[in-house]
DNA sequence: CCTGGAGTTGTCCTA
DNA sequence: TTAGGACAACTCCAG
């Protein structure tokens, strides 16, 4: 019986996973391609890439199956699958992102003229982007209207996981060692590792304890920085480790059992992720481009030393310092974080956004192209549904609310998290405490709204 | 087509 | 000490 080929590329599970259950029946390949797509990623995604690719392979049931490892234009790469094996089929769970998608179509428009089965799957989002429109047609460019266009509607409930069987030989493969794809994080893989969340059952289980123990008091807690009281989802999320729509039911379960109000919001922060996607499908501009294009003329400051001192912690304002710290360190960074550091160096130092987006790009192990994108330009004034610009973050007081006793940031600045950050930073970088601030924080804000203002004039 | 309510996450000053 | 209003209009979106 013929083969199918199972392309993986942010599905990294079993359960409720279409691409995979679609292969139910006839012997399954996966397949992992290192395109330029992976080649593009950041330090941090790709590591983690790599370490989803690992931890899939081990979880993968009968034993004996594997994930076929390739290196080349996708194309390329399952045409060649396809004349060594004889699979009459290839099924992908979709991307959203415009580059995925323009490649995604020319393959299967390619594989189909040659007479291959290509099926595509949303698995990746709750409600495909075109599938949420206005009354007028349009798309949503403010969230609570989307929000509420979506909050009732029907989810398919989660698929359980297929019974796969595979091909008695399995084609040729690379590996990861072969790979590399940890290199470029150098000494920081081994810190950053002890952070992850990783894999698709570490990824239910901490689902499950979410919704059991913390989800009643996410609304109350969640902006606390020193506390774990956020999902800590957006990681498997990223990989496909966990899907939204199993993250969707148990939101469900825990809004209508006793989680309340909070499961509310976590299903809200939820729904935020797809109209991230949401906005990235109609307008993907947002990528790139200030979405609001009067932004243009914003006297953005380019890559230099302010931007160097923000990405390695050293803008001399603690909790922007701290949070810039454990970013490094844990290849993620607590909600609020990064809504006060994008705020600090977008408007006290006017850096453009795109600097902030790339560093985050580089080194978070949850990097998402929409929800990265959209969050920078929402702090930043230039996106959809943006914060208003005289809402600039002041530090001090973020502190003083959210940190309140200092045990965020003296873990980064002094205690076990400042000793991991001196190991993971380049052997060539030292360590400066005790720098002074670039600006003064009410000086930083003037100007920035003197800026703005100049802008609207 | 018109109308009107509303808009994730803040800060600062004044009374 | 604390609560309320200003900050800026403007766009979005449903009815």
């Amino acid at each position: 019986m013929a083969p199918i080929i199972y392309w993986m590329r942010r599905d990294f599970r079993l359960a409720d996973n279409p691409a995979l259950t679609a292969c139910q029946g006839r012997p399954v390949i996966p397949v992992v391609i290192r395109d330029g797509s992976v080649t593009a990623l950041g330090a941090a995604p790709a590591f983690r890439l790599g370490r989803a690719v690992e931890e899939f392979c081990k979880t993968l049931r009968p034993p004996g199956g594997s994930v076929i490892l390739r290196t080349g234009d996708a194309l390329e790469v399952l045409e060649a699958l396809i004349a060594e094996t004889g699979a009459t089929k290839v099924v992908w769970n979709r991307l959203y992102d415009p580059e995925a998608r323009d490649r995604d179509s020319k393959i299967k428009a390619a594989l189909r003229d040659r007479g291959i089965e290509a099926e595509s799957f949303n698995a990746h989002l709750l409600f495909a982007p075109w599938t949420v429109e206005t009354g007028t047609g349009g798309y949503y460019r403010v969230y609570t209207p989307y929000w509420k266009a979506v909050r009732d509607r029907d989810v398919p409930a989660p698929l359980t996981v297929p019974a796969l069987r595979f091909p008695d030989r399995m084609p040729d493969s690379e590996t990861l060692q072969d790979w590399a794809l940890d290199a470029p994080m150098r000494r920081g893989a081994a810190i950053v590792e002890k952070h992850l969340l990783l894999g698709e059952h570490a990824a239910k289980d901490r689902l499950t304890e979410f919704m059991d123990r913390r989800v009643a008091r996410y609304r109350d807690d969640r902006d606390f920085l020193a506390l774990d009281a956020t999902s800590g989802l957006s990681e498997p999320l990223t990989y496909g480790e966990i899907s939204p729509r199993q993250c969707w039911h148990a939101g469900w379960r825990a809004m209508v059992g006793a989680g309340g109000k909070g499961a509310e919001h976590f299903l809200k922060e939820l729904v935020w992720r797809e109209f991230a996607y949401h906005l990235m499908f109609h307008s993907p501009e947002i990528l790139t481009g200030n979405w609001r294009p009067e932004w243009n003329d914003f006297p953005w400051q380019g890559d230099g030393e302010a931007a160097e001192r923000w990405r390695f912690g050293e803008t001399g304002v603690e909790i922007v310092d701290a949070a810039m710290r454990e970013l490094y360190v844990t290849g993620r960074m607590h909600n609020r974080a990064r809504m006060l550091v994008a705020s600090y160096l977008t408007k006290h130092l006017m850096v453009d956004w795109r600097i902030g987006r790339d560093w985050f790009a580089e080194t978070l192990v949850d990097w998402d192209p929409a929800s990265n994108a959209m969050g920078w330009q929402w702090v930043a004034g230039s996106g959809p549904d943006a914060a208003p610009f005289f809402r600039v973050f002041n530090p001090d007081t973020q502190a003083e609310k959210f940190d309140r006793k200092a045990v965020y940031r003296t873990h980064w600045l002094h205690g076990a998290g400042a000793r991991d950050f001196a190991a993971a930073i380049p052997r060539s970088r030292t360590i400066r405490n005790r720098l002074s601030p670039m600006i003064a924080l009410s000086e930083g804000r003037e100007r920035a709204l003197a800026a703005y203002k100049a802008l609207k004039g």
